[in-house]
DNA sequence: TATTATATTGACACAGTGTTGTTTTTGCAA
DNA sequence: TTGCAAAAACAACACTGTGTCAATATAATA
């Protein structure tokens, strides 16, 4: 019981060093970043940062796995609640939560994000839609490994290029593309 | 004509530093590599380094773009010489290569090397195929662009996944997968 | 052999790290 | 309100790695 109230400032500090390090990730890349200049960003002292985190990576594991369940809880919510079933409407959702919502989802996602996370969210995203890419088009379960993975990377690929890019194409635009190029065999079935 | 003969000692100098590094990355990621045991590791020493680069990411870089440069020939020469027009043959050239010849490939290619080397080096590997993707088959530029980068995505993270699982595919049953999933509309076309 | 470019060496001040012991602040409960 | 823990702040520590410098040594070659 004690415990669960005095969290509060440990839950403080915590929030004020994950804000701090992604404020700092969208100027520079991780391995630029010190731990003292993300205390004095965090205004936090260099002491307490250690009670938390061993370093760095430590703290950006812990934003990516906060991250990660955020969005399978969100993924299991538009399955369950609003009964979408469709892969693309999910995309969707998923491209608009990307745009608009998350600070830290915008430079997990950059280029000067963890690649890794990326790969594991878009694998995440794909495996919770419950879908077996393109199941039974090939050959083998080697063949669907391969095209799972090459979706994968295609996909993160693309939202990466759309960040940069500064996000000219909507969020309907983008989950259309990547359904084409992922799930659909004939072009122009949607729309 | 002094100069030429001088290098000899530079780049040896260089070399060994080159060698140390990416042995030094087949163990941990660059992040965690320091000028110190980087030097030590060549048996150089560390004000000798600052001689020749600014860091390890500046000599990580002249890595790379020594290997583009190399591939961007290979695949000329392939081009030229051969009269192998048919993109299948050549993926599986470049697929030979990076599995049997070159040591630094292997490393810059694998979850520690550097992402954005990766795409170049696909990008590059499209392009001097003078391969317009799936031209024509999309509605627009915007398209053709957004398949581009799917694609090369796509391969790259394939190509990371099967050299990190041990390269259990065959160099041939490899060119076959990325031309299926990245030229080929119709499955089973080739084999 | 003398010249010249380069590598080596040791020293320097400086940044950041990780830890420890002490003091201060905070939230909550008696 | 006061007192009690828990957590944060603080200061000091030794240590590692950084980048730079000036003096010296070592090769190749003209």
């Amino acid at each position: 019981m004690k415990e669960l109230k005095q969290d509060r400032k440990s839950r403080y500090t915590r929030m004020v060093l994950r804000d701090s390090l992604v404020e700092l990730m969208k100027t520079k890349p991780i391995t630029k970043i010190t731990i003292k200049e993300l205390c004095e960003n965090a205004d936090i002292n260099r002491s307490t940062f250690y009670s938390h985190y061993s370093n760095q990576y430590d703290l950006l594991n812990s934003i990516e796995e906060e991250t990660l369940s955020w969005a399978k809880k969100s993924i299991s919510y538009l399955m369950d609640k609003h009964d979408i079933q469709e892969t693309k409407n999910i995309l969707l959702e998923m491209f608009k939560s990307i745009k608009e919502n998350s600070q830290h989802l915008q430079v997990l996602m950059s280029e000067k994000g963890d690649i890794d996370f990326q790969k594991r969210l878009f694998a995440l995203i794909y495996e919770e839609c419950g879908i077996n890419l393109a199941a039974g088009e090939h050959k083998d379960e080697d063949m669907n490994e391969s095209y799972f993975v090459f979706v994968v990377n295609g996909s993160v690929g693309l939202i990466q290029h759309w960040l940069k890019n500064g996000m000219t194409k909507s969020a309907e635009e983008m989950a259309d593309i990547i359904y084409q190029f992922t799930f659909a065999r004939e072009p122009n079935e949607m729309k």
